[in-house]
This record gives structure tokens, sequence and C-alpha cells, in this order.
RNA sequence: GUGGGUAUAGCGCAGUUGGUUAGCGCGCCAGAUUGUGGCUCUGGAGGCCGUGGGUUCGACUCCCACUAUCCACCCCA
């Protein structure tokens, strides 16, 4: 019989890696309460609209990239591609808002991507978030930034570079993409751009048609065209960059993939994980809210993706705390010793440590080298005497030294 | 979606111009040590050689297709 494979672009978290992702995760969520955000959990798959209405019907990522089928009555369903939409859906949806502003949301979610694997790239892949809703203050950008930054430094990575750009209002954005209109209009771009052109002329910008990209190459840029308002907002935003002590670029070509974005845009990173080198991007969507029905609400957030951190933290060899090991390997010889064992194992659980028994019926010999294996600190073989006594030889694996003890007054403390 | 590399034991890898019993290291199991691990030695289990076709007397080896995987473009987390 021919074995199941996981589907392409899915990974399995293996036994021996998931302390990895328990301890970012959890990092991830400490952190962000020490800002004062709490916890969301919306559902894996939406309605489609909420990601074509929100996410832009001209992105990638909704026209080629969404995993999306009808269910059995006939609703379009989509697995959702990103964080931002569906916590943004619950907001309005359950009047978030109504406990007063700011509010301040984190999460951890799994989203899917049809695209083609590659290093830093899977079809499922895990993002830690961060929403700030309510504000339309540059002092917001800063503190998601500063979240970002204070999270990435929590987990041991401090080398990553921080990248920030501004692509502007809707009273600004008309004004630029104007300018590229005029640019491009007498240049020869390829057909799907001419409709870009017409509809979102942004997305132009990052056409992978060698032709376009080639003119691409000398459009007008957005930071020359922001209005008074998008440039003190982002000068506000770079100056406390500074005061903060945060060495960053401006980078005039991220514009990002999904339309929402206005004003601060921002990515974290990071050298030497391949090509898919953001770990973070995140930036302001003030439009959003209303787009998807709710009153016009200021909005920042980021998305930091889990499979790429993780990536870093081996790159840059940062080292992670592991699961508790075994504290005690009671190895035991019979039925009356097994059950003296799982007394013992037992009685020392409850009192939080962690203790083996040999659930093989293994000899000793078979059981000492199991012991010696998981690295536990301490074993004791129970047979027959023992059961008998009430005494056995503690084992310090370790060392090798022995000590006679009483079994039913082992303690957290004999395995110091 | 476009381009390139790879596919042999649980893992990491050899495998000669095509030639008959497909190897090595690590790991796993057992014994030497009949109730005490690590070191050493000895033995053992474990392979549709990615899948399907083709060439050939004969294919792990050559050819084609498919699939998976890795890398890059692109996109983005």
């Amino acid at each position: 019989m021919q074995s199941i494979q996981a589907p392409r672009g899915t990974k399995d978290v293996k036994p021996e890696e998931s302390y990895k992702w328990r301890y970012v995760e959890d990092k991830f969520i400490l952190c962000a309460q020490t800002f004062g955000y709490n916890e969301i959990r919306t559902p894996v798959f939406e309605n489609t609209e909420l990601f074509s209405r929100g996410i832009g019907d001209t992105t990638d990522v909704v026209q080629k990239e969404m995993y999306t089928f009808n269910d059995k009555g006939g609703r379009s369903i989509t697995l959702r591609p990103e964080g931002t939409a569906g916590s943004i859906r619950s907001y309005i949806e359950n009047n978030l808002h109504a406990s007063g502003a700011p509010t301040k949301l984190c999460y951890i979610a799994s989203c899917y991507r049809y695209e083609k694997p590659q290093a830093g790239r899977l079809r499922e892949f895990h993002q830690l978030g961060i929403e700030l809703l309510g504000s339309n203050e540059p002092e917001a950008d800063i503190e998601v930034i500063m979240l970002a930054k204070h999270f990435l430094e929590s987990v041991g990575l401090t080398n990553l570079s921080v990248n920030v750009n501004s692509i502007g209002c809707p009273k600004c954005k008309p004004k630029y993409n104007q300018a590229l209109k005029d640019y491009f209009a007498d240049k020869d771009i390829c057909e799907l751009c001419c409709e870009r052109l017409d509809k979102n002329p942004m997305r132009v910008l990052d056409c992978k048609v060698d032709k376009c990209k080639e003119i691409a190459k000398g459009a007008p840029v957005m930071i020359d065209y922001l209005c008074d308002e998008c440039q003190q907002h982002f000068n506000r935003v770079t100056d406390a960059l500074k005061t903060n002590n945060i060495d960053y670029k401006i980078d005039t070509s991220i514009v990002r993939g999904l339309d929402y974005y206005t004003k601060t845009v921002f990515e974290f990173i990071a050298q030497g994980i391949g090509a898919q080198s953001t770990v973070c991007g995140g930036g302001r969507y003030d439009g959003l809210i209303e787009e998807m029905g709710g009153k016009p609400t200021g909005a920042v957030g980021f998305g930091l993706g889990v499979e790429r951190l993780l990536l870093c933290l081996d790159k840059y060899e940062v080292d992670i705390p592991h699961a508790p090991t075994c504290d005690l390997f009671v190895a035991n010889i019979g039925d009356k010793a097994y059950d003296k064992a799982m007394e013992i194992a037992t009685n020392l659980r409850k009192k939080g440590m962690t203790i083996e028994t040999d659930l093989l019926k293994r000899s000793v010999k078979a059981q000492m080298k199991y012991a010696s294996k998981i690295g536990a600190k301490y074993s004791i073989v129970i047979g027959d005497t023992e059961v008998e006594s009430g005494r056995g030889m503690l084992k310090n694996m370790q060392t090798g030294d022995t000590l006679e003890v009483e079994l039913n007054s082992l303690s957290a403390n004999s395995l110091k």
C-alpha cells in the first residue's frame, strides 16, 4: 500500500522541534501583553468576499493565491491568506470599539496561499500578528514598530534591518497615481498593466513582465508626492525611530502587496535565510475598516512569519530553552514492581516532576540504556526485593553515584 | 506562473564504461555483562534504488514523462 504524503507546501512540526514553536508563540503573546494587547482567535476560513474586498481584488494574493471553494451550501469560502481581514471583520461584527479606543489585538494564525513553495514560503504558514485600532496618530505606528522590535529582540534577534516607507493617503495618492499615469501613458507596457494603470496604477510597479519592470525603474516615487499631513506623519514616525535608537532605512520600493495599506509601511529584513527575507511586514491601513462596513477608524498592524522567524533563529544559532527533560526514570521488573513504579511516578508527577517508567517489559539493561538516551537525571530500579523492602538504589545518571533511599519518601528534594 | 538542481535503509551519503547477493556512517534491536546506562567488541533487523513507461540479453546506472523536494525569479509572512 502506498503511503500518503502531506500536501505540497505543508510541513509537520515534528516532536523534536515543537518546543521552538511553543517558545516563540508564548514569547509573542507575553510580549504583546506587556504592551496591553489581548489575543483574538478568528476562523481559519471566511466568506471569500471578506478578502476580495479587504485585500483588494487586483492583488496577486486575491487573483491567484487564495484557497477558495464552495461549501456544501453553495457559499464561496476562502482559507485566510493573512490575519488582518478576519480580525477587522470581528472588530466590526462584535463592536470591539465599544469598550473604548484603542483596541489592541494580537493573534497567532495559520494562513494559506497557493504559491510555489520554496525556502521560507509555504502554502500553509503561520503568522504572529498585531492590530492597533482606533488611532490616527503616528504614535500608534511607532508603538507597533517598537513592539515588533521588542519581540524580535526578546527571542534573540537583534540584527534585523528595518525598512520604512510611506505610501500616502487618499488625499495624496491621486496626485501620485496621476503622475504614474502620465509617466506610463506613452510607454510600452503589457496589456494587464494598461488595465492596472486605469484601476490601480501602483500595481504596475510590481508587474512581473520584463519590459514593464524596466520601464518601472524610472517611475516617480510615492514619497515625493506625499501631502502635508502624510509628510508630517511620516516625519514624526522616523523622528521617533531615531529617538528610540532604531536603525532604519527608507526604502521607497516598499509598496506592499495588499491594497489596504496607507501612510506608514515597514519591513524587518533578515540576511541569510534565502530569498524570502521579510520576517515581519506591516503598516497603517486607515481605509480598511470603513471599506469593510465599519466607521472610519485609524489602524496599524504587522504580520510576522513564524517559519521565517525560526529560520532566522537557526541561522543565527540562537539558544532556545528545551522542554524539561526526565527527572527520574523508574525501571521495573515484573508486575508488582510495575505497580510500585507507577505509584512512585504518580506521586512525583503530582509534584511537577517529569517521570518515565518502562512500558515495554524490557531488560534492565535496555531500560537503563533508554534512561540514558532520554537524558534522565536519576534512575531507580524496582524489582521484587525493592517492593518487599521498600528501599532502592537511586542512581545519579551523570556521576554514576548511587544512594539508598526509601521508596515512599522520594521527593523533589532527592532528585535535586 | 517561469527557470535550474535533486530523488538509493529512520537520518546523512557511496554505488565504477549498464553486469547478476545494492553498500558505508549514524541511529535502532540483541549478545558479550542471566537486575544497572554511557566506552568497546560481535551479531541482527530494516530497501518496489520516488512513480510509470522506453532502450537493452540485462537498468540504481541511459532516455522520456509524471510526482515530490530544494534553489532562484516573482510574490510576500
